[in-house]
DNA sequence: GCCAAAAGTTAGGTCACACTAACTTATTTT
DNA sequence: AAAATAAGTTAGTGTGACCTAACTTTTGGC
């Protein structure tokens, strides 16, 4: 066994099958193909490496894979990715919700145990907390059955001067990003309305509840929007 | 990084090395020398297997190794063993009350997330369930600073006819049994008194609560008793 | 105190997963 | 369309952790 799992039915999938599968799924979104480089990149390791475990993955059925061509999740692939991403989510969420974990940790400490974990925790922490539908960064939990969410949203940076909207999602990983991002109260059911925008990827000036300041766009563009109604005019 | 864990401090073991120190803190009982063959029945592996990786565990200095005699834990071994022995009671206990895991679980889930939480997580959750002192079998939960209750108690297969006890503790690694002690009632804490013993290691008769019944020695051997002052008197 | 049985070790092999260096295929530029 | 660059692959290595088979050391019975 080592560092595999085992669970009721599939087979079990070491952590770093489990990583691949995450990332290949996270470039393509469940459908698109992945390149070498950009698996080698999220992974932080080198293309050589990815290119051997690729084939391996194929062999097992979890992606198709051409020579020099990317690869693709396969059904059981995607399968296998979205209940680790299903995982990775709720312990996020729970870890959040019911410890006290700050936000900004909360992605690293389910990076490791969302590949220890059994269904059956997970199952029984996404029940404590009821059912959540996203976690803490506002990425939707995949179900037990592998269905999730995939609306596309327009990020903050490409959000016209005058538009309103509720923040969704802001990305993850970075835990300095997210500190500031919280100090800053540009959190998920945040409404933020765009004021202006200098050009040439100028800053981009924002009210969130009565403040107001301006971001640059690189963090903008780390931010999910769902855009309002447009009902403040372009006055200001 | 793959399978290791990185942790303020100290170095970090992979969950291989983890469960290696684990099983000899469990055979030496944190002093006395552990054979390599009991080591490998614990663990499960080849003989041959253990020779090679108590060689690099000593290299590491986690263990005193002397070819053809046995290992013993040095200091820094010894803390490892109760970082991780630490890990896995507190998980148990939080899993059993903050999750409503049934007991006869908790062990096999916790064998897995041991090795991948964080000192943090530990202790979070120790908090969140008031910083129990022993994990849902009466396994003593080592402190953050490396000290545990070595207390050796009589074992029910020990105990003479017209004595009473409180169950203190019950060997936590075979689900179908702890099933079977809960169904009896033998729990932590339960008072039970020793009616008689047949000989020639026959069966044991109790009286647990306002139940009477018998188990056999093997069972009662992986019970764990602090006596009570005999005040029954030996007429039953 | 010798000799068989038990306990422990070395030798040599495998598998998963990473690496670097060198090579091949694909894409882009001119 | 040729040359330059980028992307991807193979070849060869290393490491951790296991295995079996064959050998050595220790122990315990007589």
């Amino acid at each position: 066994m080592s560092t595999a799992r085992q669970e009721s039915g599939t087979e079990m999938l070491t952590a770093p099958v489990e990583d691949y599968l995450k990332a290949i799924y996270a470039i393509g979104k469940g459908s698109g193909p992945a390149a070498t480089n950009e698996i080698a990149q999220r992974l932080a390791i080198a293309p050589a490496s990815v290119s051997g475990m690729v084939r391996r993955l194929a062999d097992q059925g979890l992606l198709a894979y051409e020579r020099y061509h990317g690869v693709k999740l396969t059904e059981s692939g995607r399968r296998a990715a979205l209940r680790t991403l299903r995982r990775h989510r709720v312990i996020e969420a729970y870890l959040s919700r019911a410890l006290g974990y700050p936000w900004d940790r909360v992605h690293y400490e389910a990076e490791r145990l969302e590949h220890a974990a059994s269904d059956e925790l997970v199952d029984r922490m996404a029940a404590t907390i009821g059912e959540p539908e996203v976690d803490p960064h506002g990425a939707p939990i995949p179900t037990r059955d592998g269905s999730v969410d995939e609306t596309e949203y327009t990020s903050l940076a490409q959000l016209a001067a005058g538009t309103a909207g509720v923040v969704v999602r802001v990305s993850d990983e970075d835990p300095e990003m997210l500190r500031y991002l919280a100090e800053l109260s540009i959190v998920p059911g945040k409404k933020i309305t765009v004021k202006s925008r200098a050009p040439y990827d100028g800053p981009i000036t924002l009210s969130v509840g009565r403040q107001e300041f301006s971001i640059g766009p690189a963090l903008a563009a780390n931010v999910l929007i769902a855009p309002l109604a447009d009902r403040g005019g372009r006055r200001g």
